[in-house]
DNA sequence: AACGTATTCGCAAACGTTCCCGATAGTTTT
DNA sequence: AAAACTATCGGGAACGTTTGCGAATACGTT
């Protein structure tokens, strides 16, 4: 390690020219240049040794062929002689050949990768989305690289700048809350890179869509109640800067209207639900003074949080009060009395999602505007059942 | 697009050679040669356009400098006067330049990638993982590439040696269940390419383990049992391929022992844990003539089935039969009587590897024998609770 | 005026592949 | 026997960076 003179520091420092023998050094921190002898530099710097790996080069000169001989024979082309491609191939186990994919990705400029960009993975939606995409990729013999956006525009950005800068085949982009803006989206197609939304899509941007029909879904839910004889039905909604929850919402007034419920907007929340959220508003709707005698959550832990708190206040579910979520995570099905909820295809998502990036990758257009709309399913369980 | 003159194809078809303004090719499919006139041959390739990206060199031709210029102004590097460096930005910006991190990758022979090989993605186990060593790695700048081995030895080795071609710095990973030897990860030893095992591991081979407690959360989980006055406890266990099976075998026996509780070979199950095997060994044991009052299972999973055919028998929880699991997968929180079950510190293992894989790649000692342990806590539900 | 030092930049060699454009025999075909 | 074809190999450019080694100029200092 190259040590300041001065202060006596060893991170950032750095190369500042040459002269006669010595090399020059910058010390970033304090900012002062200084030169050290240069067999000190080299006796310093030595300990970094890079270790050489076998390449193509090596099996080329062992077997005295040229390296686009080794080449070929490794990749079963045609112009190989049987015996050449087997020496190649002995010779490659015997030296522990590893191929650099790298070089390769550098020379082919494409990589076999897939880029996914989800906004957070604590809820096992997007985990399972993964799974699906994970299960085709691997199938077709691309690699998965994962990011996560964690919500923030700002991460997301940075992402899709990684995402470029590794190269990646295609891009499966679930948007964050934040995002309204889609430049940084822009770039790939100019790049001709396809890139396909999923489940957080937005309307701003011409490219391929995957999503489930949440306006039917949350229209079946809300039916659903309305048909087990609920009235007044409240709506637990998520941040309208989502597409989603536009469209949950949307279903909701529609099933409302068509079965002549009136809305009480009071009984309409929006907003982002952590769990510490779902529980404040959770409280002021069941301690409202008419309350509701059912409550469409945006999803399942919000519900779930809800039903908790029905039991602490003694008040019956599904008897004094309707549930229903959006999900179906794993949970639901386990708790008393079980959750009626949407179940989301997300295992297909992912795959189906991932299909539709592999015939993009080898199409000149990639710039289809389609949607793709997978089909959601009502899973009743005892949170709604009240004419039983 | 080539098509093959005999029988069509277009698929499989490859250059062979060159002669006389003619270039030749090999139908693979049907192994016939043909040629194809060069000009014809350019007409029908055309539609493969590279299309040109804007690289340091369009900068420094722009500007009118080195492309080392270039480099080392994008780098803020030291011997760069600030106008240039800030000229260099500026076109940089115009040109729309975003770096190609597979020419960096292939200089630095090094990724900022680590790579992760995970058995499975069904459970929550490895999902949780994931979320934990992901914000540790993109926190330091790393990106992480997931592979799933789905519990196959001979996909493991493949994952392997994708990583190794993809020269990730490096490698997380949790053995498959059919995994005994271990060649395919000595190479990385003989590499210089960090490794570690996580939850999954092995004895046979010398590398930094980070595992859970699993011998005393055995113990700690059947000894809560034997407290709550279970007298005849049974074991539904993992198979015994996994160290962690053995590993809670042996708590869940020395716990029986120390408290002089005899155990009935016939109660004892190994054996890999479906939902359906696990609903086959559950009814098997509930139905015995003598049956257990108590059963100690590998995982939440299991643990839930036999809940479930509890119920259907007629068997009531925990009066008569204690239930205890290992995971706290979220639904084990709602089944009602809520399932006793050993708490894994999921997320930690997660960050704990990911840090420790950080450390190592700046090392040139790689081959720390050490293991981590993180600590399990127990949770005492419902279904354990006879003594209330 | 001579010399030492600061500052800024360029040349060119890597990194490990792929693949275009052939060359060179040997083998058929005409 | 010439021509055409088959089969197998090699030379070397290209992919887009980084960086070691130095050159060139500018600025001080005796």
């Amino acid at each position: 390690m190259i040590k300041c003179v001065k202060c006596g520091q060893v991170e950032g420092i750095m190369k500042a020219g040459y002269v006669r023998g010595k090399q020059r050094f910058l010390c970033k921190p304090c900012n002062y240049y200084f030169t050290i002898q240069e067999k000190d530099v080299s006796a310093a710097v030595q300990q970094k040794r890079k270790r050489h790996q076998t390449t193509i080069i090596d099996i080329a000169k062992t077997l005295g062929v040229s390296n686009s001989t080794v080449s070929r024979a490794l990749h079963g082309h045609a112009d190989i002689s049987p015996e050449t491609r087997q020496a190649v191939l002995d010779t490659a186990a015997l030296l522990d050949y590893q191929p650099n994919q790298l070089a390769y990705n550098l020379v082919k400029s494409r990589t076999n990768t897939i880029g996914m960009i989800v906004p957070e993975f604590h809820n096992p939606f997007f985990p399972n989305v993964i799974i699906g995409a994970h299960e085709v990729l691997t199938k077709a013999g691309y690699n998965l690289t994962i990011m996560q956006s964690n919500e923030s525009y700002q991460v997301e950005i940075s992402n899709t700048k990684a995402m470029l800068a590794n190269r990646v085949d295609g891009l499966l982009i679930s948007l964050t809350q934040e995002t309204n803006n889609f430049d940084h989206l822009e770039v790939f197609e100019k790049r001709g890179i396809p890139l396909i939304l999923f489940n957080r899509v937005c309307e701003q941007i011409n490219v391929p869509k995957v999503v489930v029909n949440d306006f039917e879904s949350a229209f079946m839910a809300v039916e659903h109640l309305i048909v087990n004889g609920y009235e007044r039905i409240a709506h637990l909604g998520g941040p309208l800067t989502l597409l989603v929850s536009q469209e949950r919402l949307r279903g909701y007034k529609a099933a409302m209207e068509k079965h002549g419920k009136t809305i009480e907007d009071h009984m309409v929340i929006q907003g982002m639900l952590s769990q510490q959220k779902a529980r404040i508003y959770g409280q002021y709707l069941l301690d409202l003074a008419e309350r509701p005698d059912a409550i469409f959550a945006v999803n399942d832990s919000a519900a779930i949080e809800i039903i908790l708190i029905a039991k602490e206040k003694g008040i019956a579910i599904p008897d004094e009060l309707g549930v229903v979520g959006f999900s179906d995570n794993p949970e639901s099905a386990y708790i008393g009395p079980g959750l009626t909820t949407i179940r989301q295809p997300t295992m297909e998502m992912g795959q189906a999602t991932a299909e539709w990036i592999l015939q993009l990758v080898d199409t000149e257009e990639i710039r289809i505007s389609e949607r793709k709309v997978l089909r959601t399913e009502l899973i009743v369980r005892g949170s709604s059942a009240r004419n039983r």
